[in-house]
DNA sequence: GTGAAACTTGAGTCAATATTCATATTCGGC
DNA sequence: GCCGAATATGAATATTGACTCAAGTTTCAC
């Protein structure tokens, strides 16, 4: 949520002053909000540069249509949440640990940020090869530190990427219910309660 | 998949004849291939009657709107989904070989009605009450389900209603991943897969 | 067989809104 | 403080597609 307006524009589009970068950044801030209450049909762009304080024709000035507006921001929204769990991940001592820092982390996004978490996840109707390519990334990055921590000898072994994909759905579904619909258990205990069931599994010992 | 038009249409609008009931029929089987190939905002009355052999007007003898046919076949499909796992899970031995059959049910139906998916999936922004409704109801059953097994103690102690939500993301992202993106694993492969990892745990052991 | 209810038709209405563009303003380098 | 480039403006355009409706056709109870 910081970095916005970099990779945005398009090129022939982009601003060459900072007057017009800080209107890209107030455009991308407004769009991000109204998409986020609205959804992408109903979200108008006098909406966008209403929020904005701007005039409806500056709005053509930096993007091509209200679609590759969309579109760049949902990439930057994957960035951010990829980043934002990378982060918070880093601490973390071994791969179940990671797990447990990484939901928990993701949880708090969702929760503090739904109007992100929305964005992303209508992209599967709107920018379905954005969507697609988000979720990829963010199942190989997955995938790559299961391999590791399987190497380590840390979790046991199994299929990386189908494990990947497994708790990433998890993730998603946990970030919907207990972040966005409801709020009746913590981020932590969430990410507790998750990742007891998927280190230690359902079978009785 | 098969007793489409029952609850579908609103009380004054209902088909008094049998002629009526076959256009109804003909309607939301027109609209559940016009919604799942063009997405909700794609999709035109037009499209779904010309599909359907039916002029445009006909269309509104027995629907209120587009969007309140969306919320029926959103209905329609949501129980068609889950009668469909409750079925094969049926002759399951014990929970464990419960889920294992219910996630590959699962699988194999998004890939024989990715449309199904879709529709039920777009609802998140089209109609999010009945998707709310619809996994709500997902959750409340499978719940059911891990309480009697824990009971019957067939798997460890635990959460349900969280262990339910996170299983239900697992399997919707499976479904997208491995039965409507790609099919590099079988159904059968993807089950077994999953379910040894919620089964037996990440841990090393 | 008949008449009213049920059903069907598709041209026409109408609102919404994404995008264009001619004009006006501001900026930055000199 | 001047000039061309960059920005900003918002009224006008153009398309689209959901929904209406008045007029026709079919059905079926009697």
């Amino acid at each position: 949520m910081n970095d916005m307006g970099q990779a945005a524009v398009s090129a022939d589009k982009a601003p060459r002053t900072e007057r017009g970068r800080r209107t890209v950044r107030k455009l991308l801030e407004a769009a991000a909000r109204e998409f986020g209450e609205r959804g992408f049909h109903e979200a108008a762009i006098t909406g966008i540069t209403g929020r904005a304080g701007v005039a409806l024709g500056t709005f053509y000035t930096y993007f091509e249509s209200k679609e590759e507006l969309f579109r760049a921001l949902v990439r930057d929204m994957s960035h951010a949440v990829r980043q934002h769990v990378a982060e918070a991940v880093r601490e973390a001592g071994d791969r179940i640990a990671a797990e447990r820092i990484g939901l928990a982390a993701f949880i708090a996004f969702t929760r503090e940020h739904p109007e992100l978490y929305r964005i992303i996840e209508e992209a599967q109707f709107v920018a379905e090869d954005v969507y697609r390519e988000h979720y990829r990334s963010f199942a190989a990055g997955y995938a790559r530190n299961l391999a590791a921590a399987r190497a380590r000898g840390e979790i046991a072994d199994g299929p990386d990427e189908l494990r990947a994909w497994a708790l990433i759905g998890m993730s998603v579904f946990l970030g919907m219910r207990y972040g966005i619909w409801d709020r009746d258990l913590s981020s932590r205990e969430v990410a507790d309660l998750a990742i007891d069931l998927v280190s230690e599994g359902l079978r009785a010992r």
